[in-house]
DNA sequence: ACCTGAACACCGTTCAAGT
DNA sequence: ACCTGAACACCGTTCAAGT
């Protein structure tokens, strides 16, 4: 039973493909990269599946749009620091937040890694890497190495969204991992043994950028 | 048109979960993740798509499966080394190798990360890093950040692999990928515009296991 | 120019029925 | 115990028809 005032709204705000994509932002992250289909979306929309064709080629174009859209507002909020280091556990730690929040936005960075919002971050690790003095023969093998690893967590942080029901608690599924580690054979797993203590209370993001240190400290040291 | 030897060849090998595995990989190699339905797996081995499921619990349990079954080929493969990093070197290259061989196990390795098979790679990597000389207190950090940049190179891969048609030349395709950087303005991608010209020629191997050095200089360098 | 929604050609998965 | 294959409940995408 639509009121007037309900068409009326309707009406004034068109479909575009901006509007197109926030829906499918919005979609994804309540439910996941499953749960964005074009009829939930249509229906997201009070519109027919047909009509967002019309401004969006294909599923493979919107997911890349909205990855993009989430993307680029982190490049637009990370802080431009002075101090190349800083500056780029910055943008790192900013993709990784990004990621957590948005965990199916980690399947579509490497989908297109050339396109224009991985783009952004590439000359962003580039420009600091110089400033770093990192040698001019090495800069492109090591903000490849960079965007290479924070590619990994992407990918992860989005396995994980997937495997876990939307609502699953992150410590009691480390927990199970880190019991079903220590019930293995100490002798044949003897560093999974070790370190499965560790597993449930790590900071995922300090761990991330504990690796960032490695790959800087590394780069610079072959200066 | 069934010849009675034919007949007599389908009844001697009996559906089997390894089996199916086997004609998955088959699958997976020759047409991409893609090509691997239940359909066309039912008609490569012969029987009915039901039939599957009498074996293997779901698709989701048949791609771990596959990927499980290549990695492991690998970790059997990687001649044991005794000077740790050189062995870790030939892990990661051996991974490498595994997946620009069969893509699809990329999309897969982020998938179940606590799985046998990664967990034989993160155990060996652990080993390793304590032969290396990292201090215990890092040993777990430092083994995530190298599966992390293992699994950054699979998710690459994996996605290349499914932009790209088949016989997709990787030549033309990066030489494409130059041009538009080099078209792009100077002023605003200076790092991009750069290193234009090293991205067709460059060696994805060698790029990666720059990584890989790069990390273990920064985790010996802080011991 | 933009939207509608039924129709098409697929999927993964289930299940009654067979052997 | 294992296999068959039709049927079910979905998909992404297309397209004739509307405004």
């Amino acid at each position: 039973m639509p009121t007037r005032t309900e068409r009326a709204e309707r009406r004034s705000d068109a479909l575009s493909k901006q509007r197109i994509v926030e829906a499918a932002i919005e979609i994804l992250d309540a439910g996941g990269e499953a749960a964005l289909t074009f009829r939930a979306l249509a229906a997201h929309l009070a519109t027919g599946s047909g009509a967002i064709y019309w401004h969006v080629a294909s599923k493979q174009e919107l997911l890349a749009a909205a990855a993009a859209d989430v993307i680029e507002r982190v490049m637009a909020e990370v802080v431009r620091r002075k101090e190349p280091r800083k500056a780029i556990r910055a943008l790192a730690g900013g993709v990784f937040d990004a990621i957590d929040a948005h965990p199916w936005v980690g399947t579509q960075l490497a989908q297109a890694p050339w396109e224009t919002a991985l783009l952004q971050i590439f000359e962003a690790l580039g420009g600091q890497l110089r400033a770093l003095g990192v040698p001019a023969r090495s800069q492109f093998d090591a903000a490849c190495a960079l965007l290479n690893y924070i590619l990994g967590i992407a990918a992860q942080n989005a396995a994980n969204a997937r495997a876990q029901a939307p609502g699953a608690d992150r410590a009691a599924v480390l927990a199970d991992v880190a019991r079903r580690w220590q019930s293995l054979d100490a002798a044949a797993w003897p560093f999974v043994h070790q370190v499965a203590a560790q597993l449930p209370a790590h900071d995922d993001r300090a761990q991330f950028l504990a690796g960032i240190d490695w790959l800087l400290d590394g780069m610079v040291a072959r200066r």
